[in-house]
This record gives C-alpha cells, structure tokens and sequence, in this order.
DNA sequence: ACTTAATACTATAAAAATAGTAGGAAATAC
DNA sequence: GTATTTCCTACTATTTTTATAGTATTAAGT
C-alpha cells in the first residue's frame, strides 16, 4: 500500500509551480531539471491536473504552467484524488461502485467498512494540507519531524 | 493506492478465526470455502500472521489456526503492518531507511513530510479498530446489508 | 504401520498496475 | 522560419500483486 508516483511527483510538481511561477509559467523542462523526473511523465501528469482545474498551462516559447487556484485552496486530498488511479483504499469501497461478491460470506462487509475508515482518515489528513501550508510551515515541522528519523548511509 | 488483498483476506481470515475458532483450532481449508478464498493464498497469510505472533497453528489432523491473543488486542493497523508489503505509503518515509536522492532536490522533503502524515493518520484510525470491535459492532448493522451482487476481488 | 487431514516451505507463473518512453502535432514568441 | 513549449496518443518495460504447484512434515484415528 503505497501512494503512486503520480501523486508525489505532482506535488512536488505544484510545489514547484508555486515557488517558481509566481512571475512566469513554469516549464517543465524546468521542472523536470529541478525535481529529477522525466519530462515526458511530467506532461502526463500536467494533463491532468489542467482537465481538473488545478494548473492552467499556455503552450509555445515563453509558455509553462502556472496555479489556477490560490495554493490555499489546493490541498494535496485533492491532488491525491485527481492523480491516483483507483482512489480510495479498495476499489468496490468506492461511492456507486457495487459491492463486491464475497460480501455475501461472513466478514467482508464488516472488513470493508474497515477500509472506508482508512481512506477517510487518511484524506481527511490529506485534505488539511494545503501546497500553501506546505510552503509556509511544512518547512520547519518538517525539519523536527526528520531529527526522529535517522537517516542511513 | 490501495490496501492489498493480503489485508484483506488477513482481515477476514482473522474474524472468520475469531469467530468459528473458540471451541478448535480452524482449518483452512474452512476458511477458504467460507469465504471463497484461495487455500494456498491464506497458507502464505497464516505464515506470515504465525511468525509475528497473531495466531497460532496445529498441524495434523483436527490441526488448524486460533488467535494467538484475545480479539481486543489484535487491531487492524497490526494485521496491515504485517502484511502489507511496504508498510507505509512511501518506502523512504519508513524508519530506519534511507531517505531518497530527490531529497536533495526541491520539495521532496516538504512532500515527503506529507505521505508520513497520511500513514500516520491512517493507521491511527486503524490501530483504533479491533478483531473484537468489529465482531461486536458489525455482526447486526452490517449483515443486513449483505447482497447478491457482482464480484470484485 | 497406514491413511487421512492438516500445516510448512519454496519455487514458479499469470495477471495487473505502475512507471516511464516515443513520436509527432499544435501553438506561440522571437 | 525556428526554437520552445504544451498536447495527445500509443506503446513498452518493470514491478508488484495474486495467486498456483509440488513436496515435505506433523499428528490423529484406525
């Protein structure tokens, strides 16, 4: 269980566009420089951010990316729910999606309330943090948090 | 993102043991045809459920699995870390590894922060929830809503 | 002793999801 | 017209998940 690259990619991606393009669009050229990660991925990856409203992006020379919202209102819940591919923590736990069939045996529906529960409180967490919070104060409680965890090698 | 079936299945094995296990150790091969689960795929479940102490296993004929622990002490979030293959969203956000290259790089570390607050807030809610707890809540509110419908594994 | 029913262990294979590549078309600035 | 950029679609490689298979071991009942 692990969150995909998508997700984290695209946060860095818009931690990116909001440290660098409050002047400019940002290329991804640029990004991709910055952050390591394939130009090519990083398109994919922009493709969907646009179609929801998150980044608005102008082609050619001089063209990038850039916020289409306030990083206030951005939280990474929502980036997590636009770039994951099955969303929540079990596909049939989804909303309209129907219930699978082993629900019929004893223990399934008990256990998927169990996986409801997780993807709620994670996105509730998720939906707290915002790429502005992330930027004004993730950097310290970042860098308490890390001193718990050694770092090998 | 999702919770594999090992957590799944290891979720139920254990409420099918908890609940058919209190009088003899349960074979698995029950559990498999309750809840329609592969033998040789719950047998790799037990191993792992064994070694870490949550049951413990009979061979031979009336041989089979009972919980290592009363129900009240075995949580959720325990049977997940355990089966799970990497345990918590991100691999580098576990302790004791190596932090990532793109650590060094822009945002990875203010993001990283962010997928150790998701799996912190998830398996909070799931250290909450019990084998016991859900055997006492569940067993009326949700076998109602037990229908025939398609199935997704 | 022999049969039967069970776990234990190790290896392998099939399927699905993830991660990344490739190539070219379209837009825009200079 | 050229360089730089997004946009779009398809493809491929890799990894992870989800099993299956076969054999060995253990214990109970007869």
């Amino acid at each position: 269980m692990r969150v995909t690259t998508k997700s984290r990619y695209g946060t860095r991606l818009l931690l990116d566009i909001a440290t660098y393009g409050k002047e400019k669009p940002v290329p991804l050229s640029d990004v991709s420089s910055r952050q390591n990660i394939s130009l090519k991925y990083l398109e994919q990856i922009t493709s969907k951010l646009k179609k929801a409203g998150i980044i608005e992006s102008y082609r050619g020379q001089l063209g990038g990316h850039r916020l289409a919202k306030s990083p206030e209102k951005i939280s990474i819940g929502q980036i997590v729910r636009i770039l994951e591919g099955s969303m929540v923590i079990i596909d049939c736990a989804e909303q309209g999606k129907q219930v699978c069939g082993a629900c019929n045996g004893a223990g399934e529906c008990l256990s998927r309330w169990v996986w409801i529960e997780a993807g709620r409180a994670m996105f509730n967490r998720l939906d707290e943090i915002t790429i502005a919070s992330l930027l004004a104060t993730g950097n310290e409680s970042f860098k308490k948090k890390q001193k718990k965890t050694p770092i090998i090698k």
